[in-house]
DNA sequence: GTGGTCTAGACCACA
DNA sequence: GTGGTCTAGACCACG
């Protein structure tokens, strides 16, 4: 999983990286049973206080997306409703338009915008091989 | 101008709004010159106290899409960052970076994704040349 | 009779004016019988709307400092509770202090500091002669 | 600390806040390194809002005068200005001309004002002096 | 009528 | 416990 918290954005820390694992849990990017990061390998790399993400932890528990068990870690329930097609698809077009919209406002032109787009997808991608290899 | 406050939504109500007014004026919904909605009226409007408006007004100042002029109002600019390059880039790559995270946890592919960003190019590109065309 | 406002100060601009008016009143600098300025010359000269200055007049009516004859103008009033010596130098010290404690933060020294005082001296000096040539 | 604050002033709280711990800074009262009162407890002493007192201290932090170390509390600095020379220059000259103003308007003469400021600046760096020894 | 500022209360992140 | 942020209401300057 990769995550990717914006300390600016006026939205609680918390509530992002709880959106951001119950996105993942509603399309099946987490399957049911699989565990969650623990949370001081993800305080670190988030740069998040530990209570932080107990936090968000504890928002998925009350919403029944996650079970705590104490001394073992978190796992994802079984997925009681996914999101249909056109909801995922609305869900990212709305982080797209943001940022063709920021884009336009800064004045960068298309082939540049999509060639940051592409080194974008790049980095992650890499990011991610390198944490699967690291397991 | 109408726009659509979610008060459960977590994000604060003036990022909301500013949000939307980016939105516009990107899209050519709003043409540089324009007045936007004084303070008031739109605080009645969206049930919403004044200042929170006035946060909204001076963070697309702060961005440089919007000009306030104290006892006038508060008008649409001529589009020009007031950015240095640097941070430029850095404003566009938080909001791509979004995008990006939001496609990897809903599972959708580099190539689909790319695709998708073409045409919100496209289309942004298309409705902004109508909106001047039909001035 | 000279003014300072400072747009800065968060005071606001009408009190700022009624006081140093009150101040000149009080020690005899401004006499009983005397005319304030116009409305619009004064404006002017401290770039500030005609009803603030209005609004300071009215002020120092309220308080019977001075008298407005419709047509005529403002003058003062018999001056009913001059300040005494302590009082006056007691005033005087705080705005003193205000100078010298900016000039330590701001790591003036202490010769740089009383140049600059004495450079404001004359500026205010010839300014004053200036406007008594001007009547 | 004891801090007064005059809420028939007229002058914001927040600066009249500023004012005095600038004045103590000034004065060696509080010295580099010393914290603050918390924002809570100071707060309520002064039977003022929280976020008034966040005003006062932010004011000093843009000044340099202070650091707020989130989480800690706000510290006073070691001094050292954080603005250019023409803008400390101008800093400077408004607190100048309002003291000059204030002697004119209290028919103090030339030579008896440039006495009293020296007087004052003596007695700063004695007060600084004394408190740096008694350390 | 316009926008700007000061003060306040509630909630959040964090040591 | 600490400081930071968002929303609100009242008052001010001004076209």
């Amino acid at each position: 999983m990769i995550f990717q918290i914006d300390f600016q954005a006026g939205k609680p820390v918390y509530l992002q990286l709880a959106d951001q694992i119950r996105y993942a849990a509603a399309c099946g990017r987490l399957q049911p049973g699989e565990a969650l990061p623990a949370l001081r390998p993800l305080s670190e790399e988030l740069r998040v206080n530990r209570n932080t993400i107990a936090k968000a932890y504890a928002e998925l528990e009350a919403q029944g997306i996650v079970e705590t068990h104490p001394g073992k870690g978190c796992f994802v329930t079984a997925n009681r409703s996914p999101f249909t097609e056109p909801v995922r698809k609305s869900l990212l077009l709305t982080e797209i338009d943001e940022a063709v919209v920021m884009a336009h406002h800064l004045q960068v032109d298309k082939e540049t915008f999509l060639q940051l787009v592409r080194e974008r997808l790049d980095y992650f991608e890499t990011k991610l091989e390198a944490a699967q290899n690291g397991k």
